[in-house]
DNA sequence: ATTAATGTTTCATATTATGCAATACATTTT
DNA sequence: AAAATGTATTGCATAATATGAAACATTAAT
């Protein structure tokens, strides 16, 4: 064969690679097609590559079959309707609700706690997925129940980990609501700030020091959570992780639960918090 | 090479297309990949293709080479960033995609409601593209997203509008997963229904009677939405256009915002319902 | 009609993909 | 801790098959 022309330097590199060099090339020419603004000729399809039209030519039959490409009969090759499928697939692996989501089941069998995924709505933060355990705790939770800001650990994730600006709003209205209860800031690090907008501040500190938010039984009666954020690379809050549990001792610093959920959001997250 | 064992065939068919055989294997392999759920062992991948693992090490290799898969470096495998792009590409060719989506802001300006378009992927409705209202309802949702198939305006779109052959195998185990929570099933067309089978079917036909599906905020407090399909001179679903909002009443039948995009939609359909 | 231009197929050649076997690597079991 | 198991990865000889040039087919233009 005659590689003088393009492939000797591409050869050499993908050879170091341990790929195939026909794949490498072929794969260079599906770039190319989808670099293109539409349909294109065979022939400017294979100049574009450097590669000779009837290299170009195969390759796109392969294309064709696999149904990543199309013809329209009259020698304009496009991208199919498969490559839209891949490139659909691909896209939905990358949200991150859906990648926790995934691996939320797994997550409650290795903790036993029933878990749930929130992101940030108008009025707070909004369950998207839930996974019960074994031994459900709770019932009336469902999909698209939102959580106050101040008094579950949910909200207090999103209230330490987004912009200040999507969080007044909420924090004003709540913050008149339970004026009367201050003892409803408390968390598991207490405070003993009397003035509620200190106990905010030392609130949210605490949740970014440690990386994530509790409440025990004062909420919910009876009932403790805790809550770590996953964050895309600005650093943000895109979900939060929060499990729900009747065991108090579930959510202290150094229970394994704690341990696991915080390996766990981190694995997702794009950036350190 | 010994070519006995399960090549034999596929090299005939490929052999008559003109194409090449190394890479039509290695785009079945691309195929697998995609049909996974998420990231996958080099073994397995190997053995869905029936090709010995180092053949599918080797596609793989210039796989994550052109960017179209990735690997966490422990031997787990998956679409990349590449997969994406090509896919959006092959997405920005479909005619109907571009001009919604070009109307998109329009509409919204009118309507005053997010709004976003999803278009039917492997693993359910997945959204391609969207456009905030003035005050967005929830922040983290993306580019990526899918839906639900039973329990979200959009995917109900697509249930009604759909071949039954495309949503089979994911409404089966939507059924399962939601079985113990059947009140999930209603819309604004409540139903008594009890057997799920006859319920989905009520769904489906009330979606394909009104034109539109809905999610009210009964079951999923503090979030609605609609969702009516742009068709194809088939009357399938090619996309499905949804409108999000926390306010109940922007869904009621003869809501403004109903009507409005009802005859948005309609505007890009090829042919009626 | 004749020509030009482009896409498609044929064919001999040797490049390069292939499967086997050996190696490296990590994880689990004893 | 060490062995054992299950992985992924890399060398290597062989021949299967990708390759480019050229012939052929098909359309478009003159």
């Amino acid at each position: 064969m005659d590689a003088s022309r393009n492939t000797e330097p591409a050869t050499r590199e993908n050879h170091s690679t341990g790929g195939i060099q026909s794949l490498d090339s072929a794969l260079v020419l599906l770039e190319v097609l989808a670099a293109q603004t539409g349909p294109n000729s065979l022939g400017n399809l294979a100049k574009a590559c450097g590669i000779p039209t009837t290299k170009a030519h195969r390759y796109l039959s392969s294309f064709v079959h696999a149904g990543l490409a199309q013809t329209d009969g009259n020698g304009q090759y496009d991208l199919g309707k498969g490559a839209m499928e891949i490139g659909l697939a691909a896209l939905s692996r990358r949200d991150v609700v859906n990648s926790v989501g995934n691996a939320l089941s797994e997550f409650v069998r290795e903790t036993g706690l029933t878990t749930l995924i929130s992101v940030w709505g108008t009025s707070g933060p909004c369950v998207v997925r839930w996974q019960r355990a074994a031994a459900p705790v709770i019932t009336s939770l469902g999909l698209g129940t939102t959580f106050p800001i101040l008094t579950s650990a949910t909200g207090r994730v999103f209230l330490a980990y987004l912009p200040k600006v999507m969080t007044t709003d909420l924090l004003k209205a709540e913050l008149t609501r339970i004026r009367r209860q201050p003892q409803l800031l408390e968390n598991a690090f207490p405070t003993t700030e009397q003035n509620p907008k200190h106990a905010v501040a030392k609130l949210e500190n605490d949740t970014r020091r440690f990386g994530y938010a509790t409440v025990d039984g004062r909420f919910i009666p009876g009932l403790v959570a805790a809550a770590a954020p996953v964050l895309d690379w600005q650093g943000e809050a895109e979900l939060a992780v929060t499990m729900i549990s009747s065991d108090p001792s579930t959510i202290l610093p150094h229970a394994p639960q704690i341990q696991k959920l915080l390996e766990f959001t981190k694995e997702f997250s794009a950036s350190e918090g």
